[in-house]
DNA sequence: ATTGCCTCTTATGTATACAATGGTATTTTA
DNA sequence: TAAAATACCATTGTATACATAAGAGGCAAT
């Protein structure tokens, strides 16, 4: 099958988007793309359409495409499927992994040791962060796969760019936190990652599912820490009704 | 905003295709559709990427776009999802539900408590399974709205029908089975939908999910049953090794 | 000054002509 | 005759010209 340039041009915009090149809202011009890529405005709008497939770019009609945007509700929504999905795929992989899965794992988690005593060891941490957020991601990617289940592998997969995407700019926000506090959640999500290893490895797939629960949990009720706070800047606290009432919740 | 082409045909593909008039693996031309609908190719192939999106259509450069098919392998890692989400939902359900979310499952709930018995007491099934179906539908649709998470509850609606698609022409095999086997399924349908009912009512998240996971998992388990029955008539039991794989596992 | 309307601009939606590809049928060759 | 090469055709992919809608900006009226 030779190339198509609406596949070309999918991977354009798409890459684009990835690496915050263009932000949540920012406007997606068909001609304007059709002239970067040098190609004409069908495929653009083909590549468009396959990308709001992806939840990446929205659509509406006359208006025009532009780079998914998401309010806290939505966020929300999105980081619970991604719990449901995920943690029921940590209980599947319990159940169907292999020898290779629990190698995979067990690299990437000796990896994030190592990176994590060194990070909290450091006084900068940014050269080292990179690195650490890719193991992690590795650490997950390692469970989808031996939860054995493609589909659910590739919407986790979708969501986990989504989020990327939606809380790219804002994902700076991190670095703002105190030192010792990033050390102890980091500490903690590396407990915890260890806790979900074993679980698998004994095939015990109850634990699994919770412990990951829990590690989601933990996860998403700081990012929206993180967003809520962000948001709270700009929009003058509009949105704190709901912050308090996610927080509530747990 | 006015109406627009594309909308137009995508409903009308659409329609067709849950209507079962386009089974699955047909293959949908996009001159012969703009001939049907009085359009130019152009929305027809916009309508026909959204459906993609949908799931309900696959589209391979050059080949075109068909009806979604999926083989065993592929129904089995749909259902499981459903079940991750639905038995999530089911959690979210127990704790976020208002009254009205109660009553319209009540609703439900009653419809079919009499629809059951009407239809064990009846000889000929036909006239009133129809009618079950869609209250069974509401009844699910009710715990999806009363978890609070319209992207879940969009995600698992998309599964609902994604799922009566592909197994669509099959889904007649039902009929087939002794009667006595369908009454007692049925009769534990019943009891299911009152005890998750029950959970969800009394704020029980940890029940209510659980016996939604197993009501979906019995449920799932028969629909695998009856569609590797019928494709085994078919592709000449090829598929064999992977049904008695999933059989294994519960 | 503000509101409402109107025009005008800009970008998207649609149709259509043309190019390119994958599959099929046919022919050629061993 | 069987296998491989090839020519053909149906259908999709792409470009482009035109139609149409949404929004901006100016103008007039109050």
């Amino acid at each position: 099958m030779k190339s198509v340039n609406t596949d070309i041009a999918y991977d354009h915009i798409r890459k684009r988007i990835l690496a915050g090149e263009f932000p949540p809202g920012h406007p997606l011009l068909t001609e304007l793309l059709a002239d970067e890529i040098k190609v004409s405005r069908t495929p653009i709008r083909d590549a468009l359409r396959k990308l709001e497939t992806d939840g990446l770019v929205t659509i509406r009609a006359h208006l025009g495409a532009s780079v998914k945007q998401m309010n806290l509700k939505e966020y929300r929504e999105m980081s619970d499927l991604r719990l449901a999905l995920e943690s029921h795929a940590a209980g599947l992989a319990a159940k169907n992994h292999t020898d290779e899965d629990l190698a995979e794992m067990e690299y990437a988690l000796a990896a994030m040791r190592i990176l994590t005593k060194r990070l909290i060891a450091a006084d900068t941490e940014q050269p080292v962060l990179p690195d650490l957020m890719k193991e992690d991601i590795r650490f997950h990617i390692a469970i989808m796969g031996a939860a054995r289940n493609e589909l659910m592998k590739r919407e986790i997969l979708r969501l986990h760019l989504l989020h990327r995407v939606v809380s790219g700019p804002t994902g700076a926000a991190v670095h703002s936190a105190p030192k010792a506090q990033n050390d102890s959640r980091r500490r903690l999500v590396q407990a915890k990652h260890e806790d979900i290893f074993g679980a698998i490895k004994r095939g015990d797939a109850e634990t699994a599912k919770r412990e990951m629960e829990f590690h989601l949990q933990e996860m998403i009720d700081h990012n929206f820490r993180m967003l809520s706070r962000a948001e709270a800047g700009v929009i003058a606290r509009e949105l704190s009704p709901e912050e308090l009432l996610y927080s509530a919740q747990h």
